[in-house]
DNA sequence: CACTGTTGTCAACACTGTTGCGCTCGACGG
DNA sequence: CCGTCGAGCGCAACAGTGTTGACAACAGTG
């Protein structure tokens, strides 16, 4: 079942309060914390890298298979390494923050770990965990969105509204990072290339701004989405009063 | 060919003028036509068969492998299926529109085939074509933020704006649809579930909208999100002057 | 007729995630 | 101290995936 549904007992795991310093077979032995770093580390890797099973077992120095001790499958263990990223992003937004600057740092915390770990944003770009931190992510966007003004099922559309998007926002730039870095280079000096070589005729508007338009970065699309986000909720407020 | 991209003869596929009957091996010849439409049909089947090479062999009644030799590779046929698809919902929309009811018909119709193949929508939500329609795409956007007011950079930023977040969205929609039926409607009765079930002391805002949460439908989220892209280009002109 | 190039078939390769079987070793009861 | 037990790991294997190269059958052309 590699569906997001997952109610039964999730983690027995170590059911042992004590650590019970290190054991086992040769020297380290292997925990849910220690997948999950080795996880992280591949992710980091990037298009380099795919984040498979068994590169995980090598990275482990261990059979890729005995991941799976300790994680149902891949699933779960992308949801726990979600979650424990998403968990730093929210420690890391200081509080005493006015409603906007909070969605900002929300944002812009996600977009660093997606560009820090694009294998596991881009795996979340269009699930839910629904695990502990998510919901600390839905506290603090509907606060926001409260604090600006919205109340009841106005309040829940724009959390889902702000939340969604963030969430594709993410994910979509991540999953291109995956592709290989000649890959990139060679996709954006194509557009900026054939901007300016289209029909005048056929397309006048993109003729017109073709200059502008391969100058474009990633980084003020971005800013340009995030925004749109906090101005919508600020014309909703506006509209509703 | 006023079409911007091909440089590198793409396609000799059908060079002779003449249809050339039917003929070859047995029967039915296996076209890049009959391909595509193979492709749709396996695609809208959504979640219930993957759309893979072997079911698209199946689907054709020809070895899988056959395929290969009308597209380089799967993702080239994907390309070339979701540009037309891309085209079929350019095509329905009516000319004479105001600017924003452009943007809103051009997200309907995204949305409506992301819907009906969302295996197709789900591959292609972070990257792009680079293909005909996908100008005639660019031309649209550019076009509507031209005629709300924008100039130059402005017009630029924000067609990459609208573009990326319209894939995003439809991309991610459709990427949800491609979970079984049944672990959508757990997921989703799991989320109202938990809404009421949180800790009030810990998650106040959720304890306070959590009926509303549960009752959030996509469509609903759907609307707001494009509208929030219209206001973003409304407020940028008003700004800007 | 032979020749050539196109196109479908077949077997195979290099991957992927995942499972069942056995072995080893640490921990625990006596 | 010793025997038992069970958790944790390695190994081999399975069912999938996309893709390639060799082979064969046919169309059109000289």
């Amino acid at each position: 079942m590699t569906n997001p549904a997952s109610k039964p007992a999730s983690k027995p795991a170590v059911p042992a309060p004590a650590p019970r310093s290190r054991s086992k077979r040769s020297g380290s032995q292997l925990t849910p914390e220690a997948i999950v770093q080795a996880s992280l580390r591949i992710a980091a890797r990037g298009s380099s890298d795919a984040f498979t099973v068994r590169r995980l077992g090598e990275e482990l120095g261990a059979d890729p298979t005995a991941v799976y001790r300790h994680f149902r499958d891949k699933d779960e263990l992308l949801l726990e390494v979600a979650d424990r990223t998403l968990g730093e992003v929210l420690d890391s937004i200081r509080p005493g923050l006015g409603w906007q600057d909070r969605i900002r740092a929300l944002a812009d915390g996600s977009l660093a770990v997606a560009l820090k770990y694009p294998a596991v944003a881009s795996a979340m770009a269009s699930r839910t965990t629904r695990r502990a931190n998510e919901f600390r992510v839905v506290e603090l966007i509907l606060g926001a969105v409260t604090e600006a003004g919205l109340r009841g099922a106005e309040a829940a559309v724009h959390y889902r509204m702000v939340g969604d998007s963030l969430l594709a926002l993410v994910g979509q730039r991540a999953a291109y990072l995956l592709f290989s870095a000649e890959a990139r280079a060679a996709d954006e000096s194509a557009w900026s290339r054939e901007y300016r070589l289209v029909d005048p005729q056929a397309f006048p508007q993109i003729t017109a701004v073709a200059e502008e338009l391969a100058g474009v970065t990633q980084d003020a699309v971005y800013q340009a989405r995030v925004e749109a986000l906090i101005t919508a909720i600020e014309t909703s407020v506006a509209q509703h009063r």
